[in-house]
RNA sequence: GGCUUCAUAGCUCAGUUGGUAGAGCAGAGGACUGAAAAUCCUCGUGUCAGUGGUUCGAUUCCACUUGAAGCCA
């Protein structure tokens, strides 16, 4: 029995994925999953890029809006909702496209990575960071390297978070991250997936983005992020999105309207060409032209998935 | 018009007591398995403004030219 498909569209930040993705699921009678881990948030809307009910145009979209600002929130539990979301989907005798540009939640769906069920443990990172400071970075290393030397060679003395993440899956599971990572990919994938990314010229792109974050500026971000702090206490991961913590800053009187502004541009285009380095490593990846026109790209996917099926 | 100072990487500037030069930022490439819009790694040849002169050798010293800033008229 064939599995059945799902069709990826990712990209960089501001390369026109949603609009593109809405115009397909139009066409196609599909249902947008997105794989984006800040519009995944309620409440944080303009420095996301969120579509709004009017873009969207009827066409649903799942795993946006749907957890708090407050909440702690990974690729584990994106990988399990994502994948609920996908079965709905074709339960419904609808077409799944995901959609985002967060290139770690796509590939937890496109090689099935299987994650251990366990639960972040918030007092033995608050351990470790203490010991960071305490003890330096280095004896956390070091340590690092006994339980696990092969996963230790493959980053840096300096990369606390992967250092923390070895320790950490010890801690949960008493087992390696390099044996974790064996067990994550033993499964085949449950549906048959068709990649494609948006492409842009660089500068084309950076324009798209300086002009994106002017907008967003327009549009109120900075009266977005006042409402969220008002909102909320808490923010373990939402607030390191792009936009947001520069506001902040701006808010905090650390820098003017004007530093904030070109800060947020700039990261924002560091950002794309990260997601760009991520994309490409996928070979399967069908790359579109970006300053094609909607219709366009449409055909040329509908044809590929054809082409592929024949 | 006269005098002074400056002219070095895309930008801001070091530096070479004469042996053709290096930082920060910007930028580029890469990595990525429970924070990922996060985190981390790697990458610096440029007519040293132009033209002459002195010198074995000039980006460095000298002269002139051009441009910029300042001061005096």
């Amino acid at each position: 029995m064939p599995k059945e498909k799902v069709i990826v569209i990712c990209g960089a930040t501001a390369s026109g994925k949603t609009a593109l993705s809405i115009e397909l699921a139009k066409k196609i009678d599909g249902v947008i999953v997105s794989a984006d881990s800040m519009q995944i948030y309620k409440d944080m809307n303009i420095g996301t890029a969120k579509p709004t009910a009017q873009e969207m145009q009827g066409i649903p979209h799942y795993m946006i809006d749907c957890i708090s600002p407050e909440q702690r929130f990974s690729v584990a539990e994106y990988k399990k909702l994502a994948k609920q979301a996908i079965r709905k989907i074709i339960e419904k005798g609808k077409i799944p496209i995901v959609v985002g540009g967060t290139g770690l939640y796509i590939d937890s769906l496109i090689y099935e990575i299987e994650y251990p069920n366990i639960e972040f443990d918030e007092e033995y990172r608050k351990l470790l960071e203490k010991k960071v400071q305490e003890e330096g970075l280095e004896t956390l290393y070091q340590e690092a390297k006994r339980i696990d030397e092969k996963a230790v060679q493959k980053i840096s003395h300096n990369d606390q978070k992967r250092i923390l993440r070895i320790l950490e899956i010890y801690h949960a599971t008493g087992k390696t991250k390099t044996q974790q990572e064996e067990e994550s990919r033993k499964k085949e994938t449950e549906f048959d997936y068709y990649v494609y990314a948006l492409n842009w010229d660089r500068d084309v792109l950076y324009d798209r983005i300086n002009q994106r974050v002017d907008i967003m500026l327009q549009q109120g971000l900075v009266n977005e992020v006042r409402t969220i702090l008002n909102k909320y206490v808490h923010f373990p991961t939402a607030m390191q999105g792009l936009g947001y913590k520069e506001v902040v800053e701006y808010l905090e009187e650390k820098c003017t309207k004007e530093e904030m502004t070109e800060k947020i541009k700039q990261e924002t285009r560091r950002y794309a060409k990260r997601q760009l380095t991520w994309f490409r490593k996928n070979k399967q990846t069908m790359w579109l032209e970006g300053n094609k026109s909607t219709e366009e790209n449409i055909q040329v996917i509908l044809e590929d998935i054809n082409w592929k099926n024949n």
